[in-house]
DNA sequence: GATTATTCTGAAACCGGTTACATAAGGTGA
DNA sequence: TCACCTTATGTAACCGGTTTCAGAATAATC
């Protein structure tokens, strides 16, 4: 059922049925009424390709992240869908698993889809993604990393200061052998600020890093403990406090450490970074740095519809501050 | 940068260029070699609007979920997303945040985009779904709901039988006093199995089933820690066991528990269903009954496929199994 | 070498909408 | 009543591709 079968149903022209639809103003009152009677009795649904060809507007948003199983990252894409379903927009959904190339291939994907703006969580940015920025002049937003070109207005995570002031916290409890659980095998840019903010911290505080206590993984539950294991068995005096760049990286290193007959917090302290939903649920509740991740998507998403709407404007960016939660994992180092 | 352009740049019509991106065994190779060259210098990107107004393909699935923020949907969306990226699909993508009218909504929404089919894991079917279902000729598969039209292809989830077995093990340890922590506010189709699996259970024990022990509420922890109260304050004896619809509301139940000096397993043992990752790395590692979310995904977009490509076979249902997972929250009742 | 079959290529129609422009009808003021 | 201005509608061009069809060029056959 196209158009021009209402129109020849409804007795007027294609012209005007497509007014009907789009500025039902400029038709008059009865003509409006008959058409619409047909629309209703048909059941008539326009196709969009069509219209979106010649408007040049799809409503569509591509969306990149590196996955959806993480509840940060689903979080986040509940945000972005909220405010952008909101404005009338959809979401073209697609996982890079952590491969640059998958990303960029995804660009070249709602390019041709003619997109109006995208959301991109980049594992990690290649030049190709540069040179990308830089041509497409589709609307643009990163989240978590920041366009070196400073044409992309990008959505940013406090790391830094996170880490730093968490691990902060734990020296301040006293602890001095500190672990670092960290996630750069998986993603260079989530790890490096947090990776950084645990040295500021050490450095403050005259503690000299040691490579034995830091290690490199990806999201899931079986590095955490194996990265536990490494660092506990490794050669030298145990450590009393344990930072892992994310939650479920600290619950699996707990679990580690409960079965080596080691009690958290009074053995050792841990924290992580995310604050799950379930981080104060679980038993110990986990002291963690807590950030929005639905806001953070919310931010995102905002950020690209100023992006659409009025392009001359500067690119802003957006940092998404933290909250340190102390809970139950940690505590004051034993004398 | 049109396809006109390129063909104006390589000295050839639009339809030739066409031939080379399409069909360039039909193109002589000089010419391919030629226009190809004139593709890469421009780095020209066909619209693909263009090309699936007249193809009458999008390679776009449409997928409603009700959320993505929990653990198990976003498991499944994964799958899904595997698949369909394999098969050269992309997803627009949907919440409805458990309102029916929401999915109408985006059904209609995917429709007039031109899908090429549909995933939904619908909330509740609605009269209006199922004349959704009888007219639209959209291949389109349901997620733990059957259609009762039997007209469209399903993944069910079997949690009659996961439910019976946990709560008839729970039996077998002793237990007679069994709380169920049900999610049917939230999500009517997804209790309504479990619940009855569950009564299904006492009675195959004969134990009357007792309304106060029974809740009904949505997916998230406050709602566990209050429906864990409500039944714990509750006139009449304590519970020796609880069952939890899903296993955040069994945590939440935990921490409930454990705030009132009651230890799981040893005063009251509890059970979840789902099987979320980390529930066996909490303490007390949860007993629950797992199902493959992941590959719930997988199986809705290869019948999805299936049905696309074989549109006259009859639809068939996949039944996802479960495994009970007898782990550290449940025990033996005391004596 | 003429005829036929085959392979390439381009012109034009088409997909299903929107919109610029022309035209006819109705309303207003002189 | 006529000229002029609005307003409502239809015609046709257009969006950017694909594909049918016809014709040109080449190869194969006798």
């Amino acid at each position: 059922m196209k158009m021009e079968d209402i129109a020849r149903l409804a007795g007027v022209s294609k012209a005007t049925v497509s007014r009907v639809i789009n500025n039902p103003e400029q038709v008059s009152p009865q003509l409006v009424s008959r058409v619409e009677q047909v629309l209703k009795e048909t059941g008539y649904a326009p196709n969009l390709l069509a219209r979106e060809l010649v408007t040049k507007q799809t409503h569509l948003i591509g969306v990149v992240v590196p996955q959806i199983g993480i509840d940060t990252f689903a979080e986040m894409i509940e945000g972005i869908t909220h405010v952008l379903n909101q404005n009338g927009y959809n979401l073209l959904l697609a996982t890079s698993r952590d491969q640059p190339e998958e990303e960029l291939r995804y660009f070249d994907v709602f390019r041709k889809k003619q997109v109006d703006g995208i959301i991109a969580f980049p594992t990690l940015l290649l030049e190709r993604h540069q040179t990308f920025f830089a041509r497409s002049a589709l609307p643009l937003v990163l989240v978590s990393q920041l366009d070196p070109g400073g044409t992309v207005p990008s959505v940013l995570y406090d790391d830094f200061n996170g880490t730093r002031d968490m691990v902060e916290y734990l020296l301040a409890l006293g602890h001095r052998r500190i672990a670092y659980l960290g996630v750069g095998q998986h993603n260079k840019v989530i790890d490096q600020a947090r990776r950084e903010g645990y040295l500021a911290a050490l450095s403050r505080y005259g503690v000299a890093p040691e490579e034995r206590l830091m290690t490199q993984g990806d999201f899931s539950l079986q590095y955490g403990y194996r990265a536990m294991q490494t660092v506990w068995q490794s050669a030298g005096e145990k450590p009393t406090a344990v930072f892992a760049a994310t939650d479920r990286l600290a619950l699996a290193a707990i679990q580690y450490l409960r079965e080596q007959g080691c009690s958290v917090p009074e053995d050792v302290s841990v924290a992580g970074l995310d604050d799950m939903d379930i981080a104060a649920t679980v038993h110990p509740s986990l002291t963690t740095v807590h950030y929005d991740y639905y806001n953070s998507g919310v931010q995102a998403a905002e950020l690209l519809l100023l992006r659409m709407r009025r392009p001359q404007k500067r690119p802003a960016n957006v940092m998404i501050g933290y909250q340190r939660k102390e809970r139950g994992s940690t505590c004051a180092v034993k004398k």
